[in-house]
DNA sequence: CTACCGATTGACT
DNA sequence: GTCAATCGGTAGA
């Protein structure tokens, strides 16, 4: 008789919070993006963890991207873009903030955005900070994740494989498969609008920012 | 110093 | 869907 109980192939409660290596970030800027979403960012202040999984992600090219903050050569906002990958590029805008994922080599200035995350851990201290309880307003948008997380200027250039403060994990390994993941062009820019470098998780559209035709594949 | 702009958001028609 | 608040960064006088 055959076994009637399938031993399970991953502890469903399993939580691996340790941060990605610096190994992980130091590739290509598209592969990381798309293998950032379903992994987990992390915050820890006095205040308490907070974070969530990352579910929408725009890749910023190194040469060649008249949408990327590097595009016009090195200056002291954009420095950050030009570390070898594994750090944060946090920059504000519009009186907000945004926070990337730097990666590839010191070399090419790229970058991960992160625009959305499900919110998971710290959902009280997240609303706190956001001014709402209502889950779907905690963190989607680039500008309302830097806020739920209190993640500011004082990140930008953190090294995000010391396990402190701020970093990314593999978490539940919930990843999408390569099915549930929608490319689309990146969002709220006037260059390279054509460019389909924005990577998001199919199957969490609620968390997702932006208009919904781009919840989808193409325009 | 001034002028202009933006990888946004929230309020509003 | 439209629109403007708001301010740090940047370029240029």
């Amino acid at each position: 008789m055959d076994t009637i109980l399938a031993p399970m192939e991953r502890p469903l409660c399993r939580l691996d919070l340790t941060p990605l290596p610096l190994e992980f970030y130091r590739r290509p800027v598209v592969q990381v993006a798309r293998e950032l979403l379903g992994r987990w960012l992390l915050r820890r202040t006095a205040q308490g963890l907070a974070g969530g999984r990352i579910v929408e992600v725009e890749a910023y090219l190194g040469p060649g991207d008249p949408a990327s903050h590097s595009y016009r050569g090195r200056t002291r906002k954009n420095a950050s873009m030009f570390s070898a990958g594994g750090r944060a590029y946090v920059y504000p805008i519009h009186s907000r903030w945004c926070f990337n994922v730097v990666t590839d080599t010191q070399r090419v200035p790229s970058a991960v955005l992160v625009r959305a995350i499900e919110p998971l851990l710290g959902l009280e201290l997240m609303a706190y900070r956001r001014g709402t309880t209502q889950l779907l307003q905690l963190a989607r948008g680039p500008a309302r994740l830097c806020q739920a997380l209190a993640i500011d200027r004082r990140l930008d250039g953190w090294n995000l494989a010391s396990g402190r403060r701020l970093w990314i994990a593999r978490g539940d390994d919930q990843v999408p498969a390569e099915e549930q993941i929608a490319i689309t062009p990146r969002i709220g820019i006037s260059q390279a609008r054509e460019e389909l470098l924005r990577f998001v998780h199919l199957g969490r559209e609620a968390f997702l920012s932006g208009p919904r035709h781009l919840h989808r594949n193409r325009q």
